[in-house]
DNA sequence: CTTGACTCCGTACTATGGTACGGAGCCTAT
DNA sequence: ATAGGCTCCGTACCATAGTACGGAGTCAAG
């Protein structure tokens, strides 16, 4: 497929693919195919596709770009421990955002309450997330 | 107190208090006092340090600071709609994210148990996405 | 009354993750 | 064979959320 047909599949712009490309995190094909009619147009297969969705995964996981290039590097190698270390540490991190989220959740939860009931004059903003 | 205690005191930066203070999510206080030898350090009191305090709680629940200004105008307003309709909104992309991250969870928790296993040649880290 | 720490302020720079632009060349359908 | 889309590529620009810098002035303690 063509890049474009790529970042539609893929749910991205074309900048953006080409953005991973010069970060690395995807590869550039070759122009130059083997029939001759495909002269000078980059072709990507389902292997490219399945890695821009990791890397879409990875992203919506809170790797930044910069972890998500070494994780697909480790995919092809077999340093299990590096691998597992950086699994591990994202588990942490995500079990603490999700429950420091809870906790905003909670706080909105009182104050969209306050909100609505009629009898309040204003709601306190500030207020509702004072025990965070 | 100064700025670089209620820098300390809030857990930021003096210079992320300028940078609040220039986008009008924190007030620049008068340099002159009432009395003579206060000349030209500008003070801040509690009020301050809550609002600066609640500006994180607000960042960790995933406002951004253009909404977290409108936040802090609307909690001296009385428009208890507008305040209650940006709470729920940011209630549901709460709830949304958490669902998100915690599928990540599970598939980097799956990723880590192969990790683990000592018979494995090496961690299919993309395919430990690929579900999602 | 000086020294060292802090404040003030403007301006510039940083990182992250992209998006936009523009001229060239290529590709496909009519 | 030509018009319109795409693609290629480099370079520039954008938003967000700060951080750094530098010179001048101020403050408190010895």
């Amino acid at each position: 497929m063509t890049i474009g047909q790529l970042a539609r599949q893929g749910g991205v712009n074309v900048e953006t693919i080409r953005y991973y490309q010069r970060r690395g995190l995807l590869p550039v094909p070759p122009q130059s195919a083997s029939a001759p009619s495909e002269g000078r147009v980059r072709r990507y297969d389902e292997a490219v596709l399945r890695r821009l969705r990791f890397i879409k995964s990875a992203q919506a996981a809170g790797f930044t770009l910069t972890e998500i290039a070494e994780l697909l590097e480790l995919d092809a190698s077999s340093d299990r421990a590096r691998a597992r270390e950086l699994a591990d540490a994202r588990i942490a991190a995500i079990e603490k955002t999700i429950a420091e989220l809870d906790v905003a959740r909670r706080a909105l939860m009182g104050l969209s309450r306050q909100c609505a009931a009629a009898d309040t004059l204003h709601c306190p903003i500030i207020a509702a997330f004072e025990q965070i």
